[in-house]
DNA sequence: CCCCTTTTCTTCATCGATGAAGCGCGCAGG
DNA sequence: CCTGCGCGCTTCATCGATGAAGAAAAGGGG
């Protein structure tokens, strides 16, 4: 038994004495040669083994392989533990699937070099960019290769031009009016100490703790920023001073890092009455604090959060519902249009919802 | 502004008047050169706009790409929606991540030819597959290729040796003897009566209904296959007759294939007082039917899943426990083993255990 | 019967990089 | 002063396929 090699194209064609060119027709374009010659050659080809035309060599030539990638701001494995980005990659596969593409999770590191590496070593047609602050490097990366991209929910559409990048294809949510939605709830419920506990601001993570206007401002997540301002927005609308609303900030969007959160804020006096939460999960801690401390919700405090994501109907959580999934279909489809060289939808701002639940009722009486 | 056309290797080696093997080993091998003109290559094709090596040729040159993938017999839209499968991915990312290597979802697709087209098409260094029926061509498509393999539940590994490859790394669980327990268990409770709500046989989908003995050992699916042996192993250890314990099959492992399932043999008469679910997501469905129609759970009927899986504790189901996340981990690192050339692991077969929870109960007196 | 169009297959160059081997040069050792 | 060795860089062939263009055979119209 000869220690076969992988059989390519030539094996086939010198077999059959034909041309390799015809052996590629017959497998990528059968309306190129007569029908008797292409069974006679996928014929030879099944009996010696040769699988088709390597892909990758074909990928080459063609400059296509049929694959787009996902770049996630946080690694990989934090993203299978994020009901919000497996809803965006379930969105993305639903648009690729049916479009015969594969999805190519780029696995993220927390070192800087890694990371890039990963980007330049892709091998996709295109890239679906998630979460990044506006300063990530990775963007210059993909957009150096001259891979299409798709940018959901950061960086911004204008902060994207500033990069070198206008035209990208862009998805999100107003997340400044949407965060305006919610705190506006809690202050028509009357509550009027609020507190706010946030994820991260900055890619390199800054100390937890408390963030002033001068730090809420210089964000480089511009999702975050957003969400504070609209906090701040509806705020002052209602005649309260920003300033005296204490913003704890952690690094990423977990049960954890928001339980740390809620203990701090709630660790103040006065203790507030709500908390404005930038995401589910943050909330998610927060309740766990509340209930850990005896606090009943939302009798002694009222807790809302941001995404409706799985667990949030489950807890009752007040939140607003923003379309997850949707956008991830969307930065699919406009990303494959680019591939195809279809021109590039406009930037799409999908709608959000306020959804009231049962964790934000009425202030305390004190 | 001229239209450029991507840079290359060399361009970037003309502009410097060295050889193009230069350029490349300052960006893949820095000991090939002296430190000064690797800082000269690299400052030269930062100029240039040069990203660093097209990672499609590096890849056909070196003959690795930096990615394995995962094919799902099911599609990646239903793979999503499936706690299993995902926790599968999850273990699967979290090997791979830290290695640096990508995760290429394979589309899936009900015509079986674009489902090969997707394997054969799939640029990466090694394939995941998973819960592959015994026959399924998707294996021999992989194998075809030559790329290495991991297997995850089915087919087994002695069907693997049948298919021409043996030796391929197997992971997964001892599904006969863990479904033998979770019998055991709703008879040792007293349940005489009891039914079986099963997910699909074959990958050709035969109609939805009962299926007596001789189907069921003809399931294409070894999991199928082996946890309705494994139940039958503990009724006929019970002294009862295995011929009388209806068997119903849906497709997928749904609630919606569940809730069919139950509706199904509660209206059996006699009635069965306790239902043997194969997956925690059948189970699901069931009990949504038993809330539907009345029925306290477990005082009128007793549920029993399998797997643990997301919604299981929630539910208070009682079920098996089986390291999803762990296989997909297993399954990942034999992979990178074989494409690293290291030797491939026996089968894996990791534990189970018995998770008693709220769903199971002493038959009702009648 | 000739010319022109199709069909069918071939030739050639190329996609963008890297492994293997080679060559010149400076330096240490005898 | 010659040999030998290692460093630094180059040359050459190749990874496995496909686009563009061309040539031979087959069909069709006048």
């Amino acid at each position: 038994m000869p220690a076969d090699r992988p059989r390519t194209l030539r094996d086939v064609a010198a077999e059959l004495g034909v041309s390799a060119k015809t052996v590629s027709n017959a497998f990528s374009r059968p309306d190129q040669l007569s029908p008797q010659l292409r069974e006679r050659v996928l014929d030879t080809a099944r009996r010696l083994g040769y699988p088709g035309p390597n892909p990758l060599a074909a990928g080459l030539r063609r400059g296509r392989v049929g694959a787009i990638g996902v770049a996630y701001d946080n690694g990989l494995s934090y993203a299978f533990d994020d009901p919000v980005a497996l809803a965006l990659l379930a969105g993305a596969s639903a648009v690729a699937e049916p479009a015969g593409a594969g999805l190519l999770l780029v696995p993220g590191s927390t070192d800087a070099r890694r990371r890039l590496a990963a980007v330049h070593g892709a091998v996709v047609d295109g890239l679906v960019v998630c979460s990044l602050g506006d300063d990530d490097p990775l963007l210059a990366a993909a957009t150096a290769r001259g891979l299409p991209l798709a940018v959901v929910d950061q960086p911004r559409p204008a902060r994207l031009a500033e990069l070198g990048a206008p035209g990208t294809p862009w998805v999100g949510v107003d997340d400044r009016a949407a965060a305006a939605g919610v705190a506006e709830h809690l202050l028509a419920l009357g509550h009027r100490r609020i507190a706010v506990v946030s994820f991260g601001m900055h890619a390199e993570p800054i100390e937890r703790g408390l963030a002033g206007a001068g730090v809420q401002d210089a964000a480089t997540y511009a999702v975050t920023r957003d969400r504070l301002a609209g906090y701040r927005d509806a705020v002052e609308r209602a005649g309260l001073d920003w300033s005296a609303v204490p913003v704890w900030h952690g690094e990423d969007s977990t049960p954890d890092v928001g339980a740390a959160g809620a203990e701090a804020v709630l660790g103040l006096s006065p203790a507030p009455t709500a908390l404005l939460c930038l995401s589910d999960r943050l909330a998610e801690g927060a309740l766990a604090v509340a209930a850990r401390r005896g606090l009943r919700v939302p009798e002694d405090l009222s807790v809302a959060g941001f995404d409706d994501a799985a667990p949030a109907a489950g807890l009752g959580l007040t939140t607003v519902r923003q379309p997850v999934r949707e956008k991830g279909r969307a930065a699919a489809a406009a990303l494959l249009d680019a591939i195809a060289g279809r021109p590039a939808p406009p930037p799409l701002t999908l709608p959000t919802e306020l959804v009231v639940r049962a964790t934000t009722g009425l202030p305390p009486e004190d």
